[in-house]
DNA sequence: GTGAAAGCGCTAACAA
DNA sequence: TTGTTAGCGCTTTCAC
């Protein structure tokens, strides 16, 4: 069954049944409505291949999940919560948007190139890309290319000039602040950073937020309180179990909850108690946070509201390509718990 | 630039580019060579719209999450752990195939009919369905439609004669029995059964599962042991919850992780010790289960073999589309740790 | 081994 | 408001 033959039934010229099933130019009413009839009766569905090839636009949203290790290959961040639920969450939402959604990982350098590809194809009108890091020179020549692309994670500032490429970031260095900060109206004085991939902007961005906290408090920075633990969970465990062993330390503010499970872990071995012997305040409001204990305080984000985001950019970049949104920050706030 | 152009390119007709593009048909060595860098040098990237239009098969995979919510409309699954890591597992193992992956979430029966319309549009060359209930009708419709296609947590015996659909499961009814086993041999009596959603077919296998055992160890079945909380961590804190204050239990087996959660709540509230009061395993092997104390015992499943196996059992369906694979059965294994 | 030609099913000017 | 016409870029017989 094809538009050929709806044509034929309701006596019409493929012309107009292509009018009624874009919704375009002008049909009357009851031509319409006795073409829908048809379509609806026979089940009728446009061929989308044909339709691409003659020119119709390409509403699939390719998401790419950069997940190039440079650490340790058994490491996927593409099967962590975040991302996962990340994916989840875009698909949900694309659906009211009237768009679907194909995903596709990619785990080294080459693979960006299915970007361009899948573009070039058809397959995919717009892009959204999560995961890469700030060295990925492969994401800066997304400005060459003209696809009308929403990228997380990355400093709006090295796009200004792409009219089709939006960031999306969590208010991270806000985040930070805030909870750094909070340590410091609590009163401890020695607050340890476990940092994160500094590879990440996120990662630069929640240690920014710390050194700016201490400083808005005129506490002094040492460098020997920062440690750098990858995101990692059980990196953060030795890290901190080593750091934890030989120096006493008041609170630690870690930029992301799976590095403050690896904490809770070291002090556990060192019979360190929290909170009473020692703070701890994470980052991402990881679902573990409320099952462990004492419960994790963290800097709560909405992976929901960040999915949505992605797709009013990518609408907004359509309607006026001219006139680009300026970064989109996602709030983000803290959730205290029992860790301080 | 299309193929035209690199037939041009290589002097040659754009049915021989077309059988290079393809590997199929003759083409001489030394004129495969040209053409193949001619469009390497020229980043030539098939339009797929146009491939499929004109015959070539469609390899894109539908994935589909069914999350028709009978309960609780808060109560996505598809934003649980379980779904999500599912689908970053299938998209991650679906580059080994040479597929791509669409995904679209499925939340009313109506959509149901976006599986159909995907493949006739050509979006779509096969299926993986996943989330649905052994009630969903639409599912069973399937059969009418030739969509080569897996269904996750349905049972095979409903699609025997279909031979273009094939049912991937865990070993849930094993899985169950080995947990309720061990809890009899470890002289537990009264063994309580937290039970999932007795709509979806995994939820009755780990009920079967439960009983098969009691059975076995030749103990009584007594219905007031079993506890319907639809897989949910809240549902079980209820029923656990008022259960446990007015009745002494032994043991209990969760359909799933999330239920045990729930249950271990209601435990502390009510003052009971686990493991010294009473026994706790679950199944699906949460992530949380590691963290929450005491360490939760439970039952193993891989996802990540899940997805593999899902597009091992599409290719088959394709090479010899009359032999079907008998079902195929996920075996999963219980993970001792503290709560027992 | 290779080329010519006929579609695949739709969109989008342009005409009417 | 509707029809006519010319593609979109590829695959695939069927000849040669």
């Amino acid at each position: 069954m094809n538009s050929e033959q709806i044509a034929k039934l309701a006596g019409v010229s493929r012309a107009t049944v292509s009018r009624v099933m874009n919704n375009s130019g002008y049909v009357k009413e009851e031509t319409r409505e006795k073409i829908q009839a048809i379509m609806l009766e026979h089940g009728f569905v446009a061929s989308e291949s044909a339709r691409r090839l003659a020119g119709a636009p390409v509403t699939t949203i390719g998401l790419f999940i950069v997940d190039i290790n440079q650490y340790v290959s058994t490491h996927r961040i593409s099967h962590s919560d975040y991302f996962s639920h990340f994916t989840t969450y875009l698909i949900d939402h694309a659906k009211a948007f009237n768009k679907d959604v194909l995903v596709t990982i990619i785990t080294s350098i080459d693979e960006f190139s299915k970007i361009r590809q899948l573009h070039k194809n058809h397959s995919i009108g717009n892009a959204i890309i999560i995961g890469a890091t700030l060295e990925d020179q492969q994401v800066k020549e997304l400005q060459k290319i003209d696809i009308p692309s929403v990228l997380i994670d990355m400093p709006e500032h090295l796009f200004e000039e792409s009219p089709h490429l939006i960031c999306v970031n969590f208010a991270n260095t806000q985040g930070a602040f805030d909870a750094t900060k909070l340590l410091c109206a609590r009163g401890y004085k020695r607050i340890l950073h476990m940092a994160g991939d500094q590879s990440k902007y996120s990662g630069r961005q929640r240690l920014d937020g710390y050194l700016k906290a201490l400083e808005n408090a005129k506490a002094p920075i040492d460098n020997d309180l920062i440690l750098y633990a990858n995101f990692s969970e059980q990196q953060a465990h030795n890290l901190a179990f080593n750091y934890l062993k030989k120096n006493k330390v008041d609170a630690i503010f870690c930029a992301n909850d799976m590095m403050a499970f690896g904490v809770y872990r070291a002090c556990r071995e060192l019979g360190l108690s929290i909170p009473v012997d020692i703070a701890i305040i994470g980052f991402d409001n990881s679902p573990i946070g409320e099952y462990i204990q004492p419960k994790l305080s963290t800097v709560t984000l909405s992976i929901d509201l960040l999915a949505l985001k992605c797709l009013r950019n990518l609408e907004a970049l359509h309607d006026t390509s001219l006139e680009k949104m300026t970064e989109s920050l996602i709030p983000v706030e803290i959730t205290l718990r029992d860790s301080l």
